[in-house]
RNA sequence: GGUGACGUGGCCGAGUGGCUAGGCUGCGGUCUGCAAAACCGCCUACGGAGGUUCGACUCCUCUCGUCACCUCCA
């Protein structure tokens, strides 16, 4: 089935073609590892997976999909330092080296990064790579050298910039972001720390360093400039060596049009003479309970914050992939419960079809199911529209009146859509008796004694421990179900 | 100041010039000793004011409001 994407750069909805005819590459803008990551920055992981599931179930493409991991910045410098209050014992002890103290600091990072995507239902297999900036030092100043050797960077101080103005003379800069050249200052050169609003400026390519930085050689025409790269370039030099120019898709937060990919469009051309991608996917940001969340606003939650409240990460997974990503989601904790009603109302419905002892006679039409659910999926991921379908079809087609062979096609159905959505089980309903405590178990056999005897205040009285013990109790006739109350 | 987005029923969340998604909650019913669960049914919204149109939630104008990016941030 063909793919429709919303394409940052045409800013329309475009069918998607490869550029070779099977295998898709993709890169997606990953972490800074300097921090738990928070949920905001999840939902545009999830997004990332969310595209490269249906391109692979939906698109039936292969991919090679790269997701870089950033662990030189302003903040890993700063958290590694001798003496960071950042620093916890479970990262070692810190040595003279500041690089060996930022790769301490930034793989134990990475390790709860990838326990966190994890959890909540990336696979780690399905990257092709997760590539750590400080590896690929030497590729990022040979795409420098070539950008000088271009003519579109200078050195000054010591740091090396991109010029933005002589850029301008051939090419476009703005293709993701219309910029207010009326306000933009050619040549002007920053250093983060002393930017002036409302003036666009060169950006760093290469960094002079600051006493007890992390810092490598850099040789150029027999001199040396040692520092680290600036923000932009790791992607470029990543994406050319991992995946190659043009690549297909590259994916990322609204937040990062500008600068940093339309610094990153830039630096690929003049440097290596060709843009880094031929689809842009852009994520809206994430909101709590409708306020912006942000790391400065210090209003946000980390997954591990979150798990520890006892929300399960799969419903928060199904939680954000039942909105738009194109749009802003507004994470809220009755959403994540209602998230959890409605997945689970997908997997009892799925039990039922595992069910063989209880089946009906009807025959489902599975075939047009599955075309208007992967239909919305493959339009530009409409997550909503192919739920709303699904949830249409559940409706009006109760799993216990489908006929065997109809059971059977929808559950290889509903196994192909959770290639995407990864959230349910496909086993037989699972017997609660082994994780209910025996003494509750005791409890609803003398209620059900109580019931029988008609004593219906010891009954009730009974059903309210279990209750209260967090348990829920589900009759039937002459007996009983207990479910753990979540 | 520049650029852009958005305002939909109790909440979340789609969408279209007329046929008025979906989920969750709530309410009514069936069931039940009573409940719970399950099943059935109900609740019909589009910030405001104009305009275009046979007809607008959908198009246009104005207006109010919210937000994002332009500075590290998914």
């Amino acid at each position: 089935m063909k793919i429709k994407l919303y394409n940052s750069l045409s800013k329309t909805i475009e069918e998607f073609e490869p550029i070779s005819d099977n295998t898709v590459r993709m890169y997606s803008c990953g972490p800074t590892v300097y921090n738990y990551a928070h949920i905001g920055n999840m939902r545009a992981f999830l997004m990332a997976d969310l595209l490269q599931r249906v391109l692979r179930v939906v698109g039936k493409y292969d991919l090679q999909w790269v997701m870089n991991i950033t662990d030189i910045d302003d903040k890993t410098i700063r958290d590694s330092r001798i003496g960071s209050e950042a620093w916890l014992p479970e990262m070692g002890e810190q040595t003279e080296s500041a690089i060996d103290n930022l790769k301490m600091l930034t793989e134990f990072y990475f390790d709860s990064f990838t326990e966190d995507i994890s959890s909540l239902g990336i696979d780690v297999e399905d990257f092709y790579a997760l590539p750590a900036a400080t590896d690929y030092i030497e590729e990022m100043q040979t795409l420098i050298k070539q950008i000088i050797q271009n003519g579109y960077a200078y050195i000054a101080s010591g740091s090396i910039y991109f010029d933005v103005a002589k850029w301008r003379q051939s090419d476009t800069y703005g293709k993701l972001f219309k910029i207010d050249f009326d306000n933009f200052k050619s040549g002007t050169r920053i250093d983060t720390d002393e930017y002036e609003r409302e003036h666009v400026s060169d950006f760093v390519l290469w960094k002079a360093p600051k006493e007890g930085e992390p810092q490598w050689d850099f040789e150029i025409d027999g001199s040396n400039y040692p520092g680290r790269p600036g923000w932009h370039i790791e992607c470029s030099a990543m994406e050319y060596e991992l995946l190659g120019l043009p690549f297909d898709i590259h994916t990322g937060g609204v937040d990062l049009k500008f600068p940093h990919h339309e610094d990153e469009i830039a630096q690929s051309k003049a440097g290596y003479g060709c843009e880094p991608t031929n689809y842009w996917v852009h994520n809206d940001f994430l909101e709590v309970e409708g306020e912006k969340m942000s790391k400065s606003a210090g209003n946000f939650f980390t997954l591990r914050d979150l798990i520890k409240k006892s929300l399960d990460p799969l419903d928060i997974r199904f939680a954000m992939l039942s909105a738009h990503y194109r749009t802003k989601y507004n994470f809220t904790h009755d959403g994540i419960s209602a998230a959890r009603k409605a997945r689970m109302r997908i997997q009892e419905y799925i039990y039922d079809l595992m069910d063989d002892s209880n089946s009906g006679k009807n025959a489902f039409d599975v075939a047009k199911l599955r075309d208007s659910v992967f239909g919305e999926l493959g339009n530009d991921m409409h997550t909503p529209k192919a739920l709303a379908n699904l949830f249409v079809f559940m409706n009006e087609n109760k799993a216990m009146e489908a006929d065997l062979e109809s059971k059977n096609e929808m559950l290889a159905f509903l196994n192909e859509l959770n290639h995407i959505f990864a959230i349910w089980q496909f086993e037989q309903r699972p017997t609660t008796e082994k994780l209910i405590p025996s003494e509750i178990t005791k409890l609803a056999e003398a209620r059900l004694q109580a019931k029988k005897d008609k004593n219906w205040a010891l009954a009730d009285e009974l059903r309210a421990k279990i209750i209260d013990a967090g348990y829920l109790i589900k009759d039937s006739k002459d007996a009983f179900e207990i479910e753990i109350n979540s």
